[in-house]
DNA sequence: TTATTAGTTTAGAATAGTTATAATGTAAAA
DNA sequence: TTTTACATTATAACTATTCTAAACTAATAA
């Protein structure tokens, strides 16, 4: 009966409105929808608005927005398994530290240098990227853009 | 007179030829022509062909380039330092090393994945990026592309 | 259900790249 | 020369990230 009831409370917390939707996510893609990967998928996906995160950055979100802490080794295992299934991209700014984007679909940056802040540059604002070389045996991958700007 | 041989041979070995420029080139900008500072001069800026290095790669040329070994630490302060200067440029790869290129013109490039190696796209190969967009109070530093490629 | 198993989380150790420190050395100025 | 300011160095410290191995938990089998 104790029993019952602590497994309820736990269940009712973690699973609701759209978690069911986060806990289908990554049953399909093969992880296991743990209380950690459902927080940080709420995190990450609960919004429509798309935004741009280091794992510092995430880890202060998520003590902020939770009372049980997550280890930062598990931070970086759940961002690392979504990087691997392409929910989270990853974006070059420089190499002080890895930022990750939660706007997976091809698209390109502004880093303004002053706030150490991304913004997302939608595709209507550039003109398509053409690279007219090959590289013998290599398929492109990616193609980025990335303007540093800075206060003038 | 054993002093003056000994002065004399280390200055013919360190000052030679092009060496010259070096030293003209780290005066006019006001940093002290150290020996171990021509010595990096030489290898980075003695050819015409500019190329790519992380700390750890310029670190091995110097060790087989050279018999008297230079630190860590001046490796790290010279290409600060050339860098401040505008001798050598920054490129944003990934988090794990900054890269560094000895072609400080305008350019972007190509990154091989496998072999985790850089190449330059020069402006003829590129079409010039349009960036339709301003952010308030900020101008652009640099535009960069970078095209990740990886086997097919 | 309950027991088993395979995947997950965790603290903490280990590693890699980089920066800081403070003593020693050296180029340039006096 | 002597002095002074800047450079180099070994090493310690730091930061981001990965590894490890023990404890835990979701999924599966019984």
């Amino acid at each position: 009966m104790a029993q019952f009831n602590i497994n309820f409370s736990k269940i009712s917390n973690i699973i609701m409105k759209d978690n069911l939707d986060f806990v289908a996510k990554l049953r399909n893609s093969g992880l296991r929808p743990t209380k950690q990967r459902l927080k940080i998928c709420e995190i990450l996906f609960a919004s429509k608005k798309t935004f741009h995160f280091s794992i510092n950055e995430l880890s202060k979100i998520i003590s902020q927005k939770t009372d049980e802490r997550i280890s930062l080794a598990t931070i970086y295992n759940t961002v690392h398994a979504f990087l691997g299934k392409g929910y989270l991209k990853q974006i070059a700014v420089n190499s002080e530290q890895s930022y990750y984007d939660t706007n997976i679909s091809d698209h390109h940056h502004f880093y303004d240098e002053d706030k150490n802040q991304l913004i997302d540059i939608h595709d209507d604002e550039v003109e398509p990227v053409k690279i007219n070389r090959k590289i013998p045996g290599k398929k492109i991958k990616s193609i980025e853009v990335l303007v540093k700007v800075q206060n003038d």
